[in-house]
RNA sequence: GGCGGGGUAGCCAAGUGGUAAGGCAGGGCUCUGCAAAAGCCUCAUCCGUCGGUUCGAUUCCGACUCCCGCCUCCA
């Protein structure tokens, strides 16, 4: 089924069929703004990369062939205010954050980006970048040294600025802070591509053409992604937040650079409310996933209830949902597991029901929570199946099939039983033998015991299960 | 002030011009020595308020109201 998306620079005009620039429509060339590497990434910076990782894995999927991009933002106001702090260096310092946020990608089951460009590590393509915008006229250099893109030049050679969102520039209120901006910008709107060197930033500098200095905020963008996936690419995602000025300004600079059509679909994702309220870290709803595994939940809970709401729906994330989450993922567990135990060694093709009713409901804008509506029934029906007996052992490998196949959508997998060790498996062996004896009383005592050592038994009509609490 | 997204059961959340998916929680039942776990069933005469269009609106239009986002660093 033709998947439909809602494309930013379409706005209103609805749904756009997904089609891909390579003329054998197979390869997909996808870019994801990536963190800031200035503190550990928090629950809405995970929405949208769980997000990310929802659109890499249904193009994939669909059969496409995606390479995804995502950078890593690791020279910017911040992070130069923290290092100078700190006392540290500018890879030491970002480098940890950088780590800390793979292995949290990891945690929350999102497939790795093919490449993950570090914006240091370009510094010659974004000059490159930079000279190129200086010799067609649309940046200039001002009196502070720094260099910036000219929008009314922009516009001036038949450009549009402003194609994410409408843009009013003139009824835009140029806030305190605007006005205050010590930059020596020739326009309010211009935006900086190169920031000159200045005391407070240290040893975070590089040489130029333009003279020392550091990259503007939105460049990298530009500069990485034009190298990664060429000068026009297919997706380009973010926080809806990125639409204005960081989206609007890496298409600005790449078209004004190229004369290209920068980005075929722009994809952007909702923010998330937290226990109904913005996150704050004075509200105290303000987690990290380090925080949420802290309180016991795991990667794959909180990937769940991220994935539960359409991406351009705000989404009250809650701590009650994350305990719901768990719960909803345990009947999948519970269903998959039997599964497993009834096809044994079997193997089978897919059915083929369920990665349909799945598929065509991703395919309408991805829309995840009729996708979940599908795979729960699905449950439904074949717990009733289970229930019946009426499961050959052919139908529960068709079936286990099946769900890996929405699985490698959804990434939530199936939990592995635990493996008991021997004296958990001595003590239930007692308990059932006390219990065979009809002695309750001490029978009852071992469960205790077991409970009291973390260990949960489960009377089944094929005998006991033992369960890690 | 400009631009935009929303208000659907206790909570989360889809959706449709013809009478409301799914998940969690709750209730009932089955299983059990009792439990637990699990499974099955059940759970919105109603979709922020008020008008309008229509044979019919939660779905379209208008007004109102509340919440949220962007316009400034921001997922």
């Amino acid at each position: 089924m033709a998947l439909k998306l809602h494309n930013t620079l379409q706005r209103d005009k609805g749904l756009q069929e997904f089609v891909p620039l390579d003329p054998q429509k197979k390869k997909v060339g996808m870019y994801c703004c990536g963190p800031t590497v200035y503190d550990f990434a928090h629950i809405g910076n995970w929405r949208t990369f769980v997000f990310a990782d929802l659109v890499r894995r249904t193009l994939e999927f669909s059969g496409y062939d995606v390479t995804h991009v995502m950078n890593i933002t690791d020279v910017e106001d911040k992070i130069i205010k923290r290092v100078r702090e700190q006392k540290t260096t500018l890879r030491e310092f970002t480098g940890k954050f950088e780590t800390a946020f793979l292995d949290d990608l990891k945690a929350l089951g999102c497939r790795e980006p093919h490449q993950k460009p570090r914006a240091t590590e370009h510094i010659a393509e974004i000059i490159a970048l930079i000279e190129k915008l200086v010799a067609r006229g649309v940046a200039y250099k001002a009196a502070d040294g720094s260099v910036y893109f000219s929008i009314e030049k922009y516009r001036g050679c038949g450009c549009c600025y402003g194609q994410l969102l409408k843009l009013n520039l003139d009824e835009m209120r140029a806030g305190e802070r605007v006005a205050s901006d010590e930059y020596e910008k020739e326009s309010v709107a211009d935006f900086a591509l190169w920031k000159a060197r200045v005391p407070e930033d240290g040893e975070v500098f590089w040489p130029s053409p333009f003279g020392e200095g550091r990259p503007g905020w939105h460049i990298e963008c530009s500069a990485m992604s034009i190298k990664a996936l060429g000068e026009t690419f297919d997706l380009h995602l973010g926080g809806e937040d990125l639409k204005f000025p960081h989206h609007e300004d890496e298409i600005a600079q790449s078209e004004g650079a190229t004369g290209k059509p920068f980005v075929k679909f722009w994809l952007h994702g909702a923010h998330l409310l937290v226990e109904g309220k913005k996150m704050s870290k004075s509200l105290g709803n303000f987690f990290t996933l380090r925080d949420l595994l802290a309180k016991g939940f795991t990667g794959r809970e909180v990937r769940y209830l991220l994935l539960t709401a359409h991406y351009r729906e705000t989404f009250n994330f809650t701590l009650d949902g994350l305990a719901g989450a768990k719960s909803a993922l345990g009947r999948i567990d519970e269903c998959v597991g039997k599964l497993r135990e009834i096809a044994g060694g079997t193997t089978a093709a897919p059915n083929t029901k369920l990665a349909e009713q799945f598929s065509a409901a991703l395919a309408d804008d991805l829309n995840i929570s009729a996708a979940w509506a599908v795979v729960f029934e699905w449950v439904r029906e074949t717990n009733k199946r289970i229930a019946d007996s009426s499961l050959s052992a052919n139908d529960a490998a068709a079936a286990l099939a099946a769900w890996e196949k929405v699985d490698s959508v959804l990434g939530v997998g199936a939990k592995a039983e635990a493996e008991a060790p021997a004296e958990i498996l001595a003590l239930a062996e007692a308990r059932s033998a006390a219990k065979k004896a009809k002695d309750f009383k001490r029978s009852d005592a071992i469960r205790d015991e077991l409970k009291a050592k973390g260990w949960v038994i489960d009377d089944t009509p094929k005998g006991i299960k033992l369960r890690k609490l």
